[in-house]
DNA sequence: CTGAAAGCGCTAACAC
DNA sequence: GTGTTAGCGCTTTCAG
């Protein structure tokens, strides 16, 4: 900057601000100015910029995983929404490891993001205290902040359905309605499961649930278990994307009903299409980034707690008959 | 940090010491540091660091879109190279418009990225020029860099893949193969179609090729034409993933062999099974950020142009006779 | 309209 | 072992 100044002829600051668009420059000093500028290949300085001003114009992401579509999809949605706001997008995957979460969000706050939007994959967010005291804006996304923690979180309505699919199963007839979802330990598939164990009632039945991470493998063994039953399931409710997947290889054509938690592509080309309870992770990505950027922007009010609905969409395997 | 200091009875120097793990500090000293630091609640800031130091420890990603499972892959391979070099990861989408990426590409400059990782939209990298002579390494994966401009580049082997696919169809009987391509402006789809072609020699009819961003109704349209020919395909090789799915919908279960170019979810739990020609996203992703960082540790080695295998994989689709 | 000077928070290069 | 000093490249403040 200094370089261009002194090619221009002018001052440091004049540069500066032609640099920055600010008025009252003479036309005629910012052309010569720009001229130097191009000369010299000039490019500002962010990290000098940031260092003065004090904001980084950054936000961060932690999600689960990007390969993950649902999370694919959420993290273009914030994407768009950030550069909405000339805003660059810092992201990282956590792997289901909270000890990686609080890594990466340490290290988003450590190069002053000016917020933070976090999938949760531990349940404890003490840590965040200093970063939220020094200003740093937090939403929680898909899954809330650890207990102790109120702040901004959009979440889908989980439970509710769950609810709806396994009201729909049981208005088709069926009476054994198996639940595969994920750990327990993660508060989707706890939700999920409280939602199809309450539409459940007296039906439930803990023989019927297999919660654990989706591995081909051992579902196929807690599906054996089940059909090996007395009275075996005549439906199956799979708790997210993954784990319906999962499910549809272990079922290799067993004639069972099926919803699943979570659309995915595809769903429709399959014999019978695949009946799901849809969540739009676009719609929460967008949401999240922009109840954040409202808070960057001023909004002092109470954390929000914002309940995204889910539809469910029938394409067959949801409709078959016990 | 002054703060922190003064707190502990120390210089600045030490508090920096202290942070940095450096050595020559008496433990007794260090210790006294640290809970002055964890009272004050003291994080450093990175933006000056980054300001003194020079390097950022933070590459970029320019892809064409996250929410694409193939670029997802890739990201998200892009991410656990960077975070095994302690690096964080900016990541856009350009959604294949070359001005955005031209975009993306200075603001990650103009943040001083150390590196970056780009799958390019448009076809003029000129604007690259005064980056790499600024010594930002670049580069590209996917697709190489316009024309006037050597740089490092991973590539996979499209048309090899495309020839493969082709002469499969050809070795069930196939006379008469379609093929279904995205924009020829994209150079996978050119390369996949020049390996189509060549695969196919005298047997080439330019009826049967339609290229184009694959949306169900256009393509729905295009197939039909070409059903109505005369001779009408018996097979059909897609040029992309995105091209397959919307083609299988296209198809609407129109009995046809098919091959497509790229792997995707669930190719084997449709009916036939999808054959396809597989590249392996993450694969690409490693290889290159692993070849960034060789490049940011000082390789200053000539540009390599490295090629990927893809691998055929029989399901059904592609083994279905005339 | 333009410029000089101060300092953002940190690290590198030297003292002591 | 520890401290001092001089910037990194920019914006802010205030003075022409």
């Amino acid at each position: 900057m200094k370089d261009v100044a002194t090619a221009a002829g002018v001052a440091l600051k004049t540069v500066s601000r032609v640099v920055n668009g600010e008025p009252g420059v003479h036309p005629a000093t910012a052309e010569r100015v720009r001229a130097a500028i191009d000369r010299l290949g000039y490019r500002r300085n962010e990290s000098a910029r940031v260092l003065r001003r004090g904001r980084t114009a950054t936000i961060g992401l932690v999600i689960e995983d990007v390969a993950d579509p649902f999370y694919a999809g959420l993290s273009r949605a914030v994407e768009d929404v950030a550069i909405a706001h000339d805003c660059l997008l810092l992201s990282g995957s956590s792997g289901e490891e909270p000890g990686r979460e609080r890594e990466l969000v340490e290290t988003f706050c450590a190069r002053r993001v000016d917020g933070i939007v976090v999938v949760p994959a531990g349940a404890d967010h003490g840590y965040l205290r200093p970063e939220l005291d020094a200003g740093t804006k937090v939403v929680f996304a898909d899954r809330p902040p650890g207990a102790g923690l109120d702040a901004d979180t959009v979440l889908a309505d989980n439970a509710g359905g769950a609810g709806r699919a396994v009201r729909h199963l049981l208005g088709q007839g069926h009476e054994r309605v198996a639940f595969v979802g994920d750990a327990p330990a993660i508060y989707t598939a706890a939700e999920r499961h409280r939602g199809y164990r309450d539409a459940l009632g007296d039906r439930y039945d803990p023989r019927l649930i297999a919660m654990r991470p989706p591995a081909e493998e051992a579902m196929r063994a807690d599906l054996e278990r089940m059909f090996a039953l007395d009275r075996p399931p005549t439906a199956l409710f799979t708790g997210n994307g993954r784990c319906t997947v999962t499910a549809l290889r272990a079922l290799a054509g067993r004639k069972v009903a099926l919803v699943g938690f979570d659309d995915f592509e595809l769903a429709d080309l399959l014999r019978p299409g695949v009946t799901v309870v849809a969540q739009d992770p676009a719609w929460m990505g967008r949401v999240a980034a922009e109840l954040l950027f409202r808070r960057l922007l001023g909004d002092e009010g109470p954390p929000e707690h914002i309940r995204l609905p889910v539809r469910l969409i029938p394409r067959g395997s949801g409709e078959l008959p016990p």
